[in-house]
DNA sequence: TCCCGGATAAAGTCATACGATAGAAACAGG
DNA sequence: CCTGTTTCTATCGTATGACTTTATCCGGGA
């Protein structure tokens, strides 16, 4: 059992891991900030923290002081360190990371699920999501339809849980807030995406019921689109998000029981 | 009249800097990257282009290749840039912006103001704060009641728009959000901040009338959370956020009639 | 007891060198 | 003349060592 969701694990680490664009994982700098903010988003470096010095690090993991220090900006842009002259480079309070960044959410799926985290997730999709979806519908061009309709249909006509099903379901909601026209809104999309992948990373693959509740609710907010009928698509994006909210709830419930019958 | 809003605006850069936590501008590299970040949001740099040589570059700002790389990584962290082995460091396209950042937004107040960009502000922040104070009646403790209780004494005995008044506005906001006990959603605070930043950047300082209005707004949205009545909390500051937009866009659309007339 | 100043350690900055490769330019074949 | 291939060069990535700046610590003096 503990096999299976570790192999799943994997396969979904590679999926999370080509939509994080920012980070390129071929260069050098790019793995050790990788390496780095996993083992301060799993809290293996806890907050506050020292970083090992510069020196030892180099050493350690055998990179040039160079690669490291570019790995270090990388993440302090994004709050996870704060280095200072002569106390040392520190791992920041978590109320200073940013964890709307498509980086560290992403980075997130490499820790153990956080139920609280995935909740909070759910809580502002769910504040946010449905007032995307009412915009959408009353500023979509025909263009931005089409998109929603093609991302749809990928959805129904690939199999269940298949790469290409996910990566449309991600294309849906994207495209939704793509139709919003409002940027800073659409900042706001990986975490809506990021939502999901947990929902997926958790979900059985077997689960056939989820899957065709979660097409037909789809469906009908990609209908109130059409109708442009902005109250409706907010009506039913929120029943999207409270359907997928509450089957994640009950995944996290049944894993959390599997793990303690199996230490007990 | 230009030259009061130049006056003002470069006090309220100063404001806008001292919260800009995550990059140090005593730093050389923090420097250099303040200075691409402005060239790049401003449009100076448009998307696309290729930012100069780093060789000349250096050569231009008198800085070593190292700190110039390191600027530019911490800007790619943020993607506003995306530097390709060989082709060069690019200007990315503005959707890949992480326009919640906090830093990214402090930047724009050395833009000229974005009218598009500030309603898409407000209209987030619409979507995200009522949400955020019905959480924030629903599960606070004393402690956070003290604390946004206090930044309303701060505002309220202070002169209106004097530096402790600002500071004691945006603290008022910021300790909703903590009080919401939901990490991703504080992330937004700074959207908050942004726009009340914004508002009080275009305002003449003389405009009593809106402030007392504010303050009342406020001191009705604390009323609520005292009560613990969150669907009263959210409905209060939707009634603030929607005073607060009107009043700024009446500010923007006085500044472009004064351009229109003064350009005429 | 308190304040001041030097020692010190760590990050910050610089200059240089070399490797790898994307993209352009030159070139060969049709 | 066009197209595909090869070579070449410019530019980023990485490594290294030296030097500078800064903040903390600690000890001496008032």
């Amino acid at each position: 059992m503990l096999a299976i969701t570790e192999e799943k694990r994997g396969s979904m680490q590679l999926h999370v891991k080509a939509r994080a664009t920012r980070l390129n994982p071929d260069r050098l700098f790019g793995q050790v900030a990788h390496r780095l903010a996993v083992a301060i988003i799993t809290g293996a470096s806890p907050a506050g923290s020292l970083l090992p010095n510069e020196d030892d690090l180099k050493d350690e993991i055998s990179v040039s002081r160079t690669a490291y220090r570019e790995a270090v900006k990388f993440l302090s842009g994004k709050g996870l360190v704060e280095a200072k002259p002569k106390s040392g480079t520190r791992v920041a309070p978590r109320e200073a990371w940013n964890l709307l960044d498509p980086d560290v959410l992403a980075w997130h799926f490499k820790a153990d699920p956080n139920e609280k985290f995935i909740r909070d997730l759910f809580e502002l999709r769910l504040f946010v999501e449905p007032s995307a979806a009412r915009l959408a519908a009353q500023r979509r061009s025909d263009a931005d339809l089409s998109r929603i309709e093609a991302a749809f249909r990928g959805m129904a006509e690939n199999p269940p849980y298949a790469e290409p099903t996910v990566n449309a379901d991600l294309a849906f909601h994207e495209a939704i807030f793509a139709a919003t026209r409002n940027p800073p809104l659409q900042c706001l999309a990986p975490v809506v995406c990021a939502t999901i992948q947990w929902s997926l990373f958790l979900k059985a693959p077997d689960d056939q019921f989820f899957f065709t509740a979660s097409l037909i609710d789809h469906e009908r907010v990609l209908d109130a689109i059409v109708q442009r009928d902005g109250d409706l698509a907010a009506a039913r994006m929120s029943g999207l998000v409270i359907d997928s909210l509450n089957s994640t709830l009950r995944l996290l419930a049944g894993r959390a029981d599997a793990n303690t019958s199996k230490t007990a």
